[in-house]
DNA sequence: TCACCTTTTTGCATTGACTGCAAGTTATGC
DNA sequence: GCATAACTTGCAGTCAATGCAAAAAGGTGA
């Protein structure tokens, strides 16, 4: 069955994936990101350097851990959604964070330690580039007469208010997802008022 | 006379810098980025490789160039205008570009070569740190009632908008600052729209 | 089970980024 | 001029990252 082959094979591929992202926040969190290097982190998950560069490309991506794009169905859900573009970014965003693997105490980590460590944050936010791209993609779709520019330019605006959310929502142990949509809708509400 | 003793060593300092950067962009031009290396931009730039990263912390830095705020009275006139938000940023984004040293020709290649290197478009957009921490308190200033996590992300979309407007200035030989500008505010009027 | 093929892991050698240090050079203030 | 602070440089060393080829799994099919 070449299914099964290609199912357990990837299956190892991301537990692995998985397990060097760990281990080099934990790492990170311990030692400071400054002192934590590839061998270390190859050493501690169990890997040879060589495997450690096999599974990303330098150390920042592995912090970052295996990227994601938004989840097939969401996207064409958001893609045909009739409420406002932000509701159903919303929405969106909702079921990007719920069908992928990163736990909320993850993300909580990369965010803390990103304060702290700029290149982090950069690493942090350029992972969103691929989402950039679906996301303008379905803003096309829901409105054809818009322009590539301007569709670009309002999925990142989106992202912004999606990272803004997401940093406040991983601080506060007692925040739900949907609260934090709402707040990220409220505050990109006001900054179109702002602009516009 | 301080002021000329530090002017004269601050000018050396500028120009090598400048030279640096010239030197580093006009390599990557000609040989691709990924085969320039640190010696090499320092031995055609007639500078030991020490010298190299006691001016720029690593290669991307220099092919960004030096840093560069909003000049003091520009941001003044913008925290106490009286005008939109959009438009009185427009005027900020004037007065900076033409206050600031780097001709349209670098600018220029900068945004090619970053059409090409994915890190070089990153450390460009990063660049744009210091600036969106400037506007964002000058925006606060403006409006004593925004709360400064709206602030911080309107400065943002500002930046985002104007980068924007930049790439088509850049690569538009006839294109004015006016004109870009112009497309500026009228991108992030759209985007406002579509998010309102 | 065995021979066979594909994917993965690994070690080794190498290049190049970047830092700290200490000594030399230059510019400036007095 | 001389003391001082700023700047440059060479050197030695650490670590990131890549290419290559051999070894080890993992899976397939007879």
């Amino acid at each position: 069955m070449k299914k099964c082959t290609l199912s357990l094979r990837e299956r190892r591929r991301n537990q692995t994936a998985e397990e060097i992202q760990r281990t080099t926040l934990h790492l990170a969190e311990s030692i400071g990101y400054e002192h934590v290097t590839a061998e270390l982190i190859a050493t501690e998950a169990g890997i040879s350097v060589r495997t450690f560069f096999n599974y990303y490309p330098n150390k920042l991506a592995a912090a970052v851990g295996p990227e994601a794009l938004f989840p097939d169905e969401a996207i064409a859900h958001f893609a045909t959604g009739k409420g406002t573009l932000l509701d159903d970014a919303a929405q969106l965003m909702v079921d990007h964070m719920s069908s992928r693997s990163p736990e909320k105490s993850t993300i909580e980590i990369i965010i803390r330690l990103a304060d702290k460590v700029p290149e982090l944050a950069r690493a942090f936010m350029d992972c969103s580039t691929a989402l950039i791209r679906q996301l303008s993609s379905a803003i096309i779709e829901r409105n054809q007469t818009i322009d590539p520019v301007t569709a670009d330019l309002i999925a990142r605006v989106i992202m912004l208010g999606f990272s803004a959310a997401i940093g406040a929502w991983s601080t506060d142990k007692d925040m739900t997802i949907d609260a934090a949509m709402e707040i990220f809708v409220n505050q990109l509400r006001s900054v179109a008022t702002a602009i516009g």
